[in-house]
DNA sequence: CTCCATTTTAACCATATGGTTAAAAAAAAC
DNA sequence: GTTTTTTTTAACCATATGGTTAAAATGGAG
């Protein structure tokens, strides 16, 4: 009967995940994550003492998918462009899953700027960011690819990967109206890396 | 003393595009717009009936920031490359000045679908897109540019327009953390133009 | 059947918040 | 100086919401 309870504590999670992405920490109600949970207000607040608490659980799980495919980025050690290529695959995989994560993290950041700091402390992603760099400066000399810095490459690969899904019901109505976006999407992550491969070889 | 009224539903506006960008409709308070325009909750809903009507004041305005230079582009007569640049630093400059509106807009969005439907009546976009995307194409067959989607051009556009700026305070802690974002960004117009004209030229 | 963890019921509290009101005060217009 | 508009004061209301509590009910495990 502790699995009973774990469930539980696991329908909350969801519910939470679902809510608060969509309507943030101030716009979430602890009655509708309960209702969403299929269980009663006393009992969300028995298995998470606030609301607080529990948006912390949640935004933290965000945080670490979103900034993990950065990390493992960062640190990868493949050739140049392959890099690019898993890049975009896995930011592609991960967000296919959980779609809401970009805004939620953006938005959340934003109306908060003090959890930035969690940020800073997210593992190896500074670490590996001299070396990536390093690693972009040297194809350029090596004349394989032209002249860009670092950081502008870096920040198109993850604009290019991330903005689609934070603006998807724009992305859809605007561009993709009569299509299935998710297949748009799933298929995007090869043609993103293959765009910039193309801008930078030489 | 008709220019004091003026003037006071100006700084309501003012105060209440900050606080509606940072912490959105659901997180702003009546009573912080109230303080940040320097004067009392009773006069502010002298001027405005009530939130609901004072934010999509707000929001109406947003949209139209984010999607006029959309409309300018899709409309635009230029050479491809040259409608890129344009739209390039149509988007720079907008963002420049209103850089809270993507974050905002895009959030909302999120938080009330329905309110997709004000994008859907917004002028000129989705004719416009027609025009454009036969202009792709018709640069693709003669072999001005390499094979691409028409919406897959437009999408990369944007996203590298916009993210940024939706984004920033992640960018900046992750990328740029000693510089002055603003300038990076400035800066950016013509790179992202290049970047995408060298991926896509033949 | 009995025990124990899980869950519900239902009432309740404190607080924050959007919004209202009426009268007074301040400021400008005439 | 009188009138009109703008602004403040300050009290007030209704409601939503986060959170608590205690007792009852449920249901599986031994």
């Amino acid at each position: 009967m502790e699995k009973k309870s774990v469930e539980t504590q696991e329908n909350i999670l969801i519910a939470a995940r679902a809510i608060f992405a969509q309507k943030g920490l101030a716009g979430a109600r602890m009655q509708e994550i309960a209702d969403t949970a299929g269980i009663n207000k006393a009992l969300l607040h028995y298995y998470y003492k606030n609301k607080g608490k529990l948006f912390e659980q949640v935004f933290d799980e965000a945080l670490k998918k979103l900034f993990r495919p950065m990390a493992v980025f960062m640190a990868d050690d493949s050739e140049l462009f392959q890099k690019i290529r898993n890049i975009c695959k896995h930011y592609n995989e991960v967000l296919i899953d959980y779609p809401f994560i970009p805004n939620f993290v953006i938005n959340e950041i934003n109306s908060d700027p003090t959890r930035i700091l969690k940020l800073l402390d997210f593992e190896g992603v500074l670490e590996g960011k001299k070396k990536t760099e390093f690693q972009i400066n040297e194809a350029v000399k090596a004349g394989l690819i032209r002249s860009i810095d670092p950081r502008e490459l870096i920040l198109n690969v993850i604009s290019m990967s991330i903005f689609p899904f934070a603006a998807r019901p724009i992305i859809k109505e605007l561009l993709y109206e009569n299509e299935d976006l998710n297949k748009v999407l799933q298929a995007r992550a090869d043609q993103v890396a293959d765009f910039i491969i193309q801008s930078i070889k030489l």
